[in-house]
DNA sequence: CTTTATGCGTAAGCCAGAACTCGCTGCGGC
DNA sequence: GCCGCAGCGAGTTCTGGCTTACGCATAAAG
């Protein structure tokens, strides 16, 4: 499932028009990624939580040249599903 | 951030009341959950992917009794952050 | 609304360390 | 007041990182 899809099904379920479902679905895309990117998690409860993740540097490889790579440390986005989430993918 | 929050902000970018941003998020959550509850991926552009993943049966450890732990199979949901995502957090 | 053009995302291959997983309980958010 | 989330410990699974090419999505224009 793609944005349009989503977006469309948005559209149905709470009677938006499907360009405003759009423009709601990518104004929450940004509004989380600015929110992340401030240091801060987002939790939506029932559904999971976005954490930004440290990720402490390390020495890699490149696969193609074999040669040691030096991977500087850097920030990720991890997400933890919630109770509701693993339910539902569990069944 | 929490769900209420997140709502207001919906709201505000949008220019939605809140009781509506607070239903499309919710309509959001719910149909994100049942798509991927349904072994499909939901792949959101610029911001990263959902996808089911197939986790294999191990032996664990109950970390108060440190007896082991038999674990089985099951699914979870994985979240693999976009280019803007990474970039936005990176920065 | 459909098409076009551009720009991302995905996939693969390899390897090392890192993150996630589990059960249970307290505590805090709802 | 109640449900959901964080945290612990150890092992295993898994991702990251690079690069190329291809395919699809996105956004804008007719």
């Amino acid at each position: 499932m793609r944005k349009p899809e989503l977006a469309a099904a948005i559209a149905e379920r709470a009677d938006l028009s499907k360009d405003k479902a759009s423009q709601v679905l990518n104004v929450i895309i940004d509004e989380i990624t600015e929110t992340v990117s401030k240091g801060n998690d987002v939790t939506l409860i029932g559904f999971g939580s976005f954490t930004v993740r440290e990720r402490a540097a390390r020495t890699g490889k490149n696969p193609q040249t074999g040669k040691p790579l030096d991977i500087p440390a850097s920030k990720t986005v991890a997400f933890k599903p919630g109770k509701a989430l693993k339910d539902a993918v569990s069944k």
